[in-house]
DNA sequence: AATACAATTTAGATTAGACTAAATTTATCG
DNA sequence: CGATAAATTTAGTCTAATCTAAATTGTATT
C-alpha cells in the first residue's frame, strides 16, 4: 500500500535494520520486497548509499548490506520516531492500534528532534508503543526484549500479552475484538500450533487459520 | 531555511493562493522567491502544472498564475492542515507560537484527512490558529476576516489583538515578550507610523524600527 | 516613439531514482 | 561435478525537477 514514488534513505536504513536484527545481512531481494522497488533499483541505491555514506552502511557484492554501529543508530532514530508517534496518536487523538501504523509511517520522516523529545516527555518516556514493541531510548539504544513467544507456552499456563509484532491491520482488529491487546491476561487452553490455531483465555478458541497471518505474539510468563 | 530539494505541488498551490488573495495573479518571480527556486524553474513547473491540472491552475505567458475555484480548495486544504497543526502542537506539546511554524510546514503535507478531522474535533473545531489566523473550514471555505489593521487605530483607542500575520520568529518573540499575543487588550498611546513605531499599552513604547519586520497586526476595535 | 531595465521564458544540461532486459554470479541438487 | 534455477548485478533508458545562460517580452521614462 506504499505509494511514494521515491524511497527515502531513512526508509532504506530502517528496513535494513529490521532485516539484519538477527545478525544476517539484508539481501537485495528482501529489501526490494519491503520497499516495493525492483531488485535492480535496490542494488543501485545501496551501492550509491554505501559510496556516499560509508559510515552508515556496508555493502559487498552478492553479500547484501549491513549497518555500522552508526547506521544502526540512524535506523533506531526512525524507529523511535515511529513508535513514539504511534503511542502518541493513540493517546491524544484516539487512534486505534490498527489505524496508527500508516499515519506514523509518513510522519516519522518529517518530525524534528524537538518534536520527538516533546512527545516522549508528554507521555512520560514510555517504554513500549501501543503494540507493545519496545521504543529505542533517547540515546538510540534498543532495550532488550524480555518476553517469550506465545508459541513457547503449554496448556494451562498463564501469561500476559506484552507485544504483537508485525501484524497486519486485519489481524489487529481480530485480536482487538477478542480483547487480546497488550496487557491482557490469558490462559492457554489448548494449543496445537501457533501458525494455525491459537487458543487463549478459558473457553475462547481463536481460529487464526484463514487470516493472512504475518504477526507474532509475545507474552510475559505468569505461571 | 527551506531545504527540501524538490517542491511539492501542494506548496506551489499554497503559495499561489497566498499571492493571489488580493485578486492579482501570482508572478513567476514572486513564486520563485517564496519557494526558493529559480524563476526559470517556476515557469517550467507552472507550465507543466497548468497542462497536467487545468482544473486547478490557470497560466498565461507573462501574466502569472491564478487558481480555479477547485485549485483554491486544494490550497485551502493545505492551509487548513497547517493552521490546525499549529494550534494542536501549541495545545498538546507546549510549543510556543514562534516555534510551531517550521514544524507545521513539514507536517502539513503528510497528514491524512483522518488526522485533520481528529485534530479539529479534539480542539473543538477552532476558528483561529495560535497567531490568530483564520482556519479554513472543513468544507474548505475561508471565513471572512472581521478585524481591523492596527494601523487604522488612533491614539487613546482600545482594541484587542486578534491576529499577527506573516511575522518572522524574531518579531514573534519580541511581541510575546511584551504580552502582545492574540487576545491581549491594548490601548494606543502614541502612534506615528505603524511601519516604524508601534506604541501600545499605557506607557509601553515599542520600537519596532530595526527589527526586520514582515508581520502585520490586526485587532478587534473596542472603543 | 525609442530606449533601457526588469521580468519572464526558452533551450539545453544535470542529477537522482526509478525501470527493463540481459548478463553474471551463487547455490542447489541429482 | 556439472546443470539448472535463483539471486544479483550491469547497462542503458526514462522521467521529473532543478539549474544556468541566453533570448525574448513587457514596462516605464523620457
Amino acid at each position: 500500500m506504499e505509494s511514494s514514488l521515491t524511497i527515502s534513505i531513512q526508509d532504506y536504513l530502517k528496513h535494513i535494520y529490521e532485516l539484519t536484527e538477527g545478525g544476517e545481512n539484508a539481501s537485495t531481494n528482501a529489501l526490494s520486497e519491503r520497499l516495493n522497488v525492483k531488485p535492480a533499483s535496490v542494488t543501485n541505491m545501496v551501492q550509491k548509499l554505501a559510496a556516499a555514506q560509508p559510515a552508515l552502511v556496508e555493502y559487498q557484492k552478492h553479500q547484501g548490506v549491513t549497518l555500522t554501529k552508526e547506521g544502526r543508530k540512524a535506523a533506531l532514530e526512525v524507529i523511535r520516531h515511529h513508535r513514539l508517534l504511534e503511542a502518541w496518536l493513540v493517546q491524544t487523538l484516539g487512534y486505534s492500534w490498527d489505524e496508527v501504523h500508516e499515519e506514523a509511517e509518513r510522519l516519522e520522516h518529517v518530525i524534528s528532534e524537538d518534536f520527538e523529545r516533546r512527545m516522549a516527555a508528554a507521555m512520560g518516556h514510555p517504554l513500549r508503543d501501543p503494540h507493545g514493541e519496545l521504543i529505542p531510548t533517547a540515546d538510540l539504544v534498543m532495550p532488550l526484549e524480555d518476553s517469550t513467544p506465545l508459541s513457547a507456552l503449554r496448556p494451562k499456563q498463564k501469561a500476559k500479552i506484552q507485544c504483537v509484532k508485525n501484524a497486519d491491520a486485519e489481524l489487529l482488529r481480530h485480536l482487538e475484538g477478542l480483547g487480546l491487546l497488550p496487557g491482557a491476561q490469558i490462559v492457554i487452553v489448548d494449543y496445537s500450533s501457533f501458525d494455525h490455531n491459537l487458543t487463549v483465555k478459558s473457553g475462547t478458541k481463536v481460529s487464526v487459520l484463514g487470516l493472512n497471518i504475518t504477526g507474532k505474539i509475545f507474552v510475559d510468563y505468569l505461571g
